[in-house]
DNA sequence: AGTGCGATTGACT
DNA sequence: GTCAATCGCACTA
């Protein structure tokens, strides 16, 4: 889109966990616009975060609801943190820990917009458009080449990820019911950047009341 | 110990 | 549009 300034992300300071909203739904569209920011041994990525889901407590689709287990131990724990975990075998997906420590809540990182760093990206998503290198949550996490081993890293923190912000508030917000779920499939806790092509999804759920 | 099912993706008809 | 890949975890026994 129109709105990619050159970043440098070696500069971007990380988000500070105070500012992070408590209520995870407000973090969910909080980090719409956002940037991901990934040291790799040879320089840095950074992306525009464009879709988000929330997790809640008590939320039958979330992998808190059946309380804590070795996997989704950092839901549970202090916000800003990175949870991820091994999907359908073969996809990692990334998520942010969010709520007090001791409630079970995160929030997904859908899908992102390249800003730097996109040779880097290809070498783990192979040569793909660009529109394709971070549009889903397992393609975002291999771009990133996010895998258990950053399960638990501090987000607030310039480390191997981090959050951090450019100044750029988007103007558009839309949501929907979550992807992909079957239980509480109902609930308005996706969030995406209205208009963007690099939001995932099918075509129905991303045009907007 | 065995079974079933995903917060998905890419390949294919 | 359909479908297989592949594994951690919940559930049954």
């Amino acid at each position: 889109m129109l709105h990619n300034g050159p970043v440098q992300p070696s500069t971007l300071a990380p988000l500070s966990r105070d500012d992070l909203p408590g209520d995870t739904a407000a973090l969910a569209r909080y980090l719409i616009g956002k940037l991901m920011v990934r040291a790799f041994p040879d320089g840095f990525a950074a992306a525009r975060i464009v879709e988000t889901e929330a997790y809640l407590a008590g939320d039958e689709a979330s992998h808190s609801f059946r309380g804590l287990t070795p996997r989704n131990r950092v839901m549970f724990g202090p916000p800003g943190y990175a949870y991820v975990y091994l999907n359908y075998g073969m996809h990692f997906a990334l998520n942010v820990s969010s709520a007090a420590e001791g409630v079970g809540e995160a929030v997904l990182i859908r899908a992102a917009e390249p800003l730097t760093g996109l040779d880097a990206m290809r070498r783990h998503r192979g040569d793909v458009p660009v529109r394709d290198l971070m549009r889903g949550p397992g393609r975002l996490a291999k771009a990133l080449d996010i895998g258990s081993s950053l399960d638990g890293t501090d987000l607030c923190a310039a480390g191997p990820l981090w959050l951090a912000s450019d100044g750029h508030i988007p103007q558009d917000f839309g949501v929907s019911v979550r992807i992909g779920i079957s239980r509480d499939a109902h609930r308005p806790l996706r969030f995406f950047l209205k208009g963007s092509p690099f939001v995932s999804g099918p075509a129905a759920l991303n045009r907007c009341p």
